[in-house]
This record gives structure tokens, C-alpha cells and sequence, in this order.
DNA sequence: AGCACGCCGACT
DNA sequence: GTCGGCGTGCTC
């Protein structure tokens, strides 16, 4: 590849047998790229921060995509090679190291421009999204770094030379196979699946590969539909247990086949043990993990693995996953495609579902994209593209549709025995005890009391960083806040006129247990929520309730993701409503997901009956019909009309403008300035400057405003030139 | 992240 | 008229 050690072209050999993106973008015309033995070369580089492009000079060739180390002011951070330029007219500084001979992937690249362009963030935070912390380090030798016994349980240390090409510290490990100790779930088949093809004792690493993943004819055709889409990226709306899993191994397979990798994103990877191994169980030692336990070191190693891995790989991980510097990527899957969790919050504010496209666009691959509940969004872009395709049949044979009961709030006589809890919820519990079977409460509150006020003089109790009302615990007798952890004891008088008047107002998961635990006295009542202890995650208590150790399990959303539990006859839903309430063009679709993935807890074939018991103040509300009908398109239809009206995504493109200052009056006058210069704009649709919901913290005061247009390229020209003070969120997920 | 720059109030 | 507080923005 080199010549006396220079390299011959911009392009690294690596890249040359991919598609190359976007015709000549970037490369300089060949004569300006013969190698210059004396003279300095230049270079366009994005440094890691809140930095554009700067030029830097070096004296010899370097790739496009080479990671190396730049002076910026005082400092020497790591950097990106984006191309090489003519010299400049101002002074430049040099180089100072290059950190890898191997570059990034060209689509990284073209990567780093695009969240530039579309969500306006400085690309110098894009960078930082594909180069792990610590990148310039030296590490220690693997055998230490991964033999320690903190490491995690997907991974572990090949001791001694394994008879395989890749990396030895990417071996998984084969130990301990969670398959052993659970239960059937919706994922039985596909694992049945890697079983049989473990005892054909074909792994993917043998060329003559004859292994397949049996698909029923409903997953067939769904393959079929896929590969026939119009576009790269395509809509899987797939209903719970219909067998997504199945469908993203066939086709991570026929990548593999291509000498092709896959990067699986899933919204947490602590949820998807069951996932990781079926993939493991099909690609053995070419599963890589990528989760949040890993440390720093471990990151940086599993970098430096991919970016000269030769084989090709199947990568699974969060939203960060996506970043991996694959050098043969050819597919990219999205489970659970409508979680939060895609979007990341802080600079560069970006949807992994979009850049996911963006890259399968400029590979010319695959994006798959599942999930029961898509946003409504997604769905309507998918459909348009004809790009959608159903699965709709339950793959498990006796799969049952649970009997779903709306119990309204407001009517008392619903609730004799208790006021959180119907008699006929309470009804069922108690039958389910009598059987041995379980319950699952879901509510949307932690704590034991949202608000607590002063009779007497009307003080709330707030935190004082957040301004937010303080949650009473009453278990340890504290008051605490859900945004900042700011913790106080309970006061017994009112701080503000001294009375002894201080009442807590609402219930949170907290107050149910103890409820539950005073109604149902023998029975095993446990909480899962935020508050729960550390080291106590989901798997632990999951793993307690399977067992059989728990009879009602209470908690937050976040139990409805992923449980499967066998004995599971009844899920109860507090108050359904909680979240349609919320100002915000989302909250419905929000309500949508979160009932539909509670209804598919039950009814997995493990038990005859199953019931959900909704409990609402609005029992009439259509959502709740959707979602007890299971009838996702017209939630969807329902949906967009009510977005095309209101002028909201996917009809119009959003802008959410917000801006922190220390005084409320200066944030004020910032900002109706600059809405007025925006309103000047007829082809945008401006809001009125708002308080944010979070209004007050230590910073300041928070206001937003909220921009929409018809042309993404007018909203995004609009935006660019406005006040440097405003945090700029692109198709924000939420308005809140 | 660190540093220069510049704008505003307090003081020689 | 000068010193120094800190908020703002640049770093090739």
C-alpha cells in the first residue's frame, strides 16, 4: 500500500472495495495527492469539541479518516483527518501525532458532515461520538485488562492461542449459557434455531456454511417484503412475539455470507441478554457487545479491534453502537425502533434512527427498523417510501389475546375496597395468590407522594437547585428530587410560616406497595424503579420474580420492557392516563406504546387466561381502543390526522430553540428578539416564547421557542444564524 | 478545557 | 482614567 512508507492516494485500501459516497466529495483532484517529500502537506482536521474544521500542516501523506492528535490553544486533543487542502493564508500548526495508520471508515466520515449539516452541532461533537474516550492512551496489555473478575459477563479473556482470526479478547463466552436456567420465552424458536445449527456444527466462521434460520411462512414473506422495499431503510412493524428476532438473524446472516458485518442497536443492552445470545449462538466469537459497564480501557480496545478487524462482525449495543468503526458494515438493524432512548439529549442532538439511514443511504445497505409500536413518524415515511412491511401473526403457537378491562377512575363504586386499587383488580389479585400466579402494577410516579404543601400558608416544598416539587419517600423519611437526587428529611414544620400543617398530595409505586402489602399481607410484594438499590438492576429482580420469590411486582414503566414471565395471569395499569395530560404532540403516541407493550406482557401462551385491568379518568379516550384492540394503523391513522392539523411532525419539520440565562429578564428579551426576527419569516410557523417545563435550575431561567416549516432546509437555514446562546434540538421526539 | 478579550462598576 | 470582575467566544 506504501512506497517507501508513503502512502500512494488519500484513500486507504480498505475503503476502495466499498461503495464510495457521494462521487468525489472530499478527495483532491490525484496530482495534488502525489506525495511531496519536502514540502508540508495540509490538512482539514475536526478536532474533539465544540469545533469546526481547522487546517494543520504535516510533513507527510495521510489518509482521510486517520485519527491523530492536534494542538487546539493550550491543549493537544485527538482529531479527525477530514482531507488534505491547498496551504492557507494563515499560519497553521502541526500535527503532532498520528494514532493510527488504519483510518476511519469513509462513512464515518461522510458521517461526521451529516450531523454537522442536518441538526446544526458542531462537528467536532461528532467526532467524538465515534472515538473513544481516552483514544490517545496507551493501554496495558489485553491479558490484564480483561482477566480481571470485574469485567462483564458477555465477555471474557481467550487465555492462551485460540484457533480463530479474530481479535482474542472479542471471544465470547460460552459459560454459563443463561439458556440453561430460563424459561421459554418469545425468543424459544430462534433459540431452538442456533441450537440445531450448533449441532450441525456450522459455524458461520466455515466457508462452506449451510446453517439456516428456519422462518415461518408470515417471517418468509416479511424477509421478502424487506428485500423488495423501495428504500435502504425499511419499517419492520412486527407485533410482540411474531418473530423480528428471527427475521434480523436471517438477514445479519446473508450479510455475514457478503463478508458483510451488522450493527444490531437495541434501546438498553442491560434488557437484551436473551438477544445477544441467540445472536452469539449463530456467530459464535463475531458477536462484539458494546454496553455501558465496559470500561474505558475496554472501549478503547474494542475500537482498535474493529477498526482493523478483517472479518466481518456482528455488533450489538445502545445508541453509541451505531458509531462503530466498521469497515465493512452491511446492515444496520434498530429494535424496539420508537424507544427515547434513540435520540440522544445533549450535543450533537441527533436521532440514531435518522443517521442510521443516513448511512445505510450512503452504503447502499440495509437499515431495518422494528418494532409494534414505530412512531407514527417513522411509519408514515415508510409507508409513503413503500418501505413497510408487516408481520402481524404471532409466530407462538397458543398465543392468546388477553381479556382487557377499562375500569373508570371517576366512577367510586369501582373502588370500595380501595381508592388506588378496583375491587376487580383487587378481585383478580387475590385469585392469582389463591393459583400461585403473578400480577404486575404499573404506575408512572416513584415515591410515595409527588407534592407536598402547607395547609396552612400554601408553601410547596421544592428543591432548591431544580425548583421542582420534592417527592416524599416515605420509607426513609425523605424528601427527594427526581431530577437532581437532592435529598432533605421530611421537615416536620413548614419551612416557610413554621406550622405543622405539611400534607403530601398524589401516590407514587412506593405508597402502592405498602398499600398492597396491607391489603395482601401474605403475599410477596416487590417494587422495581428508579429508587431501587444499586447492583439491583431489572436482570436480578426479573430473575427473583421468574423464579417464582415474588407474587406482585410494582412498578414504573421501565418494567415494561422485555419481562417474560410464565406465571403472569394479570397486569394492572394504576392510572392509564397519566401521560395523555402532558402538553406535548407525542404524549398520545407515548400512551400508545406504553399500554401496548403492558397488554403484551401477558397472553405469551404460558397460562390459559390472562387480564389487564386499565384504570382511567378518561375511559372513553380513543387511544386506549387502539391500544386494547391492538389495532396499530389506526392509531396511526388516527394519529397523523391529528398532526396534520395541529401542523406537527411528520407534516412539518420542528425546531425546539431554548436558552439558559441568569436573570429571567435577560433570557426574556434574548429570546423575544429572536422570535421576532423568526416570525419576520413567513414560511415559518413561530411559537410564542414559552417558560420551559424545567424553568428554573441553578444555571437560571430556561425559555423556549418552538419554530416549524414545510422545508426542513428553511427551518435549518433559520435556525443557523440565531443568537449563540440557544441550544438548538432538531426533530425533537418531545416538546416538553 | 483553557485562555484572551472586552465590557462595566469601583476605586485611586 | 485605571484595575479587575466575569461573561463570551475562539482555538488552524
Amino acid at each position: 500500500m506504501a512506497i517507501l512508507g508513503v502512502p500512494l492516494r488519500d484513500r486507504h485500501p480498505s475503503m476502495l472495495y466499498q461503495s464510495s459516497i457521494q462521487g468525489s466529495a472530499g478527495g483532491p483532484p490525484s496530482s495534488a495527492t502525489r506525495p511531496c517529500y519536502n514540502g508540508s502537506m495540509y490538512y482539514e482536521v475536526v478536532p474533539e469539541g465544540k469545533v469546526e474544521r481547522l487546517t494543520y500542516q504535516y510533513d507527510d501523506s495521510l489518509f482521510e479518516g486517520q485519527i491523530v492528535m492536534v494542538p487546539l490553544g493550550k491543549r493537544i486533543v485527538p482529531g479527525v483527518v477530514i482531507k488534505k487542502v491547498a496551504q492557507p493564508d494563515f499560519a497553521t500548526k502541526k500535527i503532532s501525532k498520528i494514532l493510527y495508520s488504519t483510518p476511519l471508515p469513509q462513512h464515518l466520515l461522510a458521517t461526521i458532515r451529516f450531523i454537522h449539516e442536518y441538526y446544526l452541532a458542531p462537528s467536532g461533537t461528532a467526532v467524538s461520538l465515534i472515538l473513544p474516550n481516552g483514544v490517545e492512551k496507551k493501554r496495558r496489555k489485553t491479558e490484564q485488562m480483561f482477566g480481571g473478575a470485574k469485567h462483564p459477563p458477555e465477555f471474557t479473556l481467550a487465555t492462551g492461542p485460540v484457533a480463530s482470526s479474530s481479535p482474542k479478547f472479542l471471544q465470547a463466552k460460552n459459560s454459563g449459557d443463561p439458556l440453561r436456567t430460563h424459561h421459554p420465552s418469545q425468543l424459544e424458536e430462534c433459540l431452538t434455531a442456533s441450537k440445531q445449527l450448533l449441532a450441525d456444527n456450522t459455524p458461520p466462521t466455515h466457508t462452506n456454511q449451510t446453517g439456516t434460520i428456519p422462518l415461518n411462512p408470515h417471517q418468509k414473506n416479511a424477509l421478502e417484503g424487506l428485500q423488495k422495499a423501495a428504500s435502504a431503510t425499511k419499517l419492520l412493524l412486527g407485533v410482540t412475539g411474531s418473530g423480528k428476532t428471527n427475521i434480523y438473524l436471517k438477514m445479519a446472516l446473508n450479510a455475514f455470507k457478503r463478508q458483510l458485518s451488522t450493527i444490531l442497536l437495541v434501546p438498553e443492552i442491560a434488557l437484551t441478554s436473551q438477544l445477544v445470545q441467540v445472536f452469539q449462538n449463530i456467530f459464535k466469537d463475531k458477536v462484539v457487545v458494546i454496553h455501558s459497564k465496559q470500561t474505558e480501557a475496554e472501549r478503547h480496545l474494542i475500537f482498535n479491534a474493529l477498526l482493523e478487524a478483517k472479518e466481518p462482525l456482528v455488533v450489538i449495543g445502545a445508541r453509541s453502537a451505531l458509531f462503530a468503526p466498521l469497515h465493512n458494515l452491511g446492515l444496520i438493524i434498530i429494535d424496539e425502533e420508537h424507544e427515547m432512548s434513540y435520540y440522544q439529549e445533549n450535543a450533537p442532538r441527533y436521532s440514531a434512527i435518522r443517521v442510521a439511514s443516513f448511512m445505510a443511504g450512503t452504503l447502499k445497505c440495509d437499515c431495518v427498523l422494528g418494532s409494534a409500536t414505530p412512531t407514527v413518524a417513522d411509519y408514515y415515511v415508510a409507508k409513503k417510501k413503500e418501505s413497510l412491511v408487516l408481520l402481524d401473526k404471532k409466530a407462538k403457537a397458543g398465543a392468546i389475546r388477553p381479556n382487557v378491562k377499562i375500569i373508570d377512575f371517576r366512577n367510586r363504586d369501582n373502588f370500595i375496597k380501595n381508592r388506588y386499587f378496583s375491587d376487580q383488580l383487587l378481585k383478580a389479585i387475590s385469585n392469582n395468590l389463591e393459583k400461585g400466579q403473578q400480577t404486575l402494577i404499573f404506575h408512572n410516579r416513584r415515591g410515595s407522594a409527588p407534592l407536598t404543601i402547607c395547609e396552612h400558608c400554601g408553601h410547596e416544598l421544592v428543591c432548591p437547585n431544580c425548583f421542582l416539587p420534592l417527592t416524599l419517600h416515605a420509607d426513609t423519611y425523605e424528601m427527594l428530587c427526581h431530577t437532581c437526587d437532592f435529598r432533605e428529611k421530611v421537615p416536620s414544620t413548614c419551612p416557610e410560616c413554621g406550622n405543622a400543617e405539611l400534607i403530601h398530595k398524589g401516590f407514587g409505586t412506593k405508597l402502592l406497595e405498602t398499600e398492597l402489602k396491607h391489603l395482601f399481607p401474605k403475599a410477596r410484594v416487590m417494587r422495581f424503579d428508579a429508587d431501587n438499590k444499586k447492583g439491583e438492576g431489572l436482570e436480578a429482580v426479573y430473575e427473583k420474580v421468574r423464579c417464582g420469590e415474588v407474587d406482585i411486582l410494582v412498578g414504573t414503566q421501565g418494567l415494561a420492557k422485555g419481562l417474560d414471565l410464565p406465571k403472569l395471569a394479570t397486569v394492572g395499569v394504576v392510572q392509564a392516563d397519566a401521560g395523555l395530560s402532558l402538553p406535548d404532540f407525542a404524549a398520545e403516541e407515548r400512551v400508545f406504546q406504553l399500554l401496548t407493550q403492558v397488554i403484551g406482557r401477558v397472553g405469551r401462551g404460558h397460562l390459559e387466561t390472562a387480564e389487564v385491568f386499565i384504570q382511567t379518568f378518561q375511559p372513553e379516550h380513543p387511544v386506549l381502543s387502539f391500544a386494547i384492540n391492538e389495532d396499530y394503523a389506526k392509531f396511526a391513522d388516527y394519529t397523523l390526522k391529528t398532526r396534520r392539523r395541529g401542523g406537527f411532525p411528520p407534516y412539518k419539520y420542528a425546531s425546539k430553540l431554548s436558552m439558559t440565562l441568569k436573570t429571567e429578564a435577560l433570557v426574556l428579551k434574548k429570546v423575544r428578539e429572536a422570535a421576532n426576527k423568526l416570525a419576520s419569516d413567513k414560511r415559518l410557523m413561530v411559537s410564542p416564547p414559552m417558560p420551559a417545563f424545567h424553568e428554573r435550575n441553578t444555571n437560571g431561567y430556561t425559555w423556549e421557542i418552538v419554530v416549524r416549516a414545510l422545508s426542513r432546509k428553511v427551518l435549518i437555514e433559520a435556525c443557523n444564524g440565531l443568537d449563540k446562546n440557544f441550544r438548538i434540538s432538531l426533530d425533537p421526539p418531545s416538546l416538553l
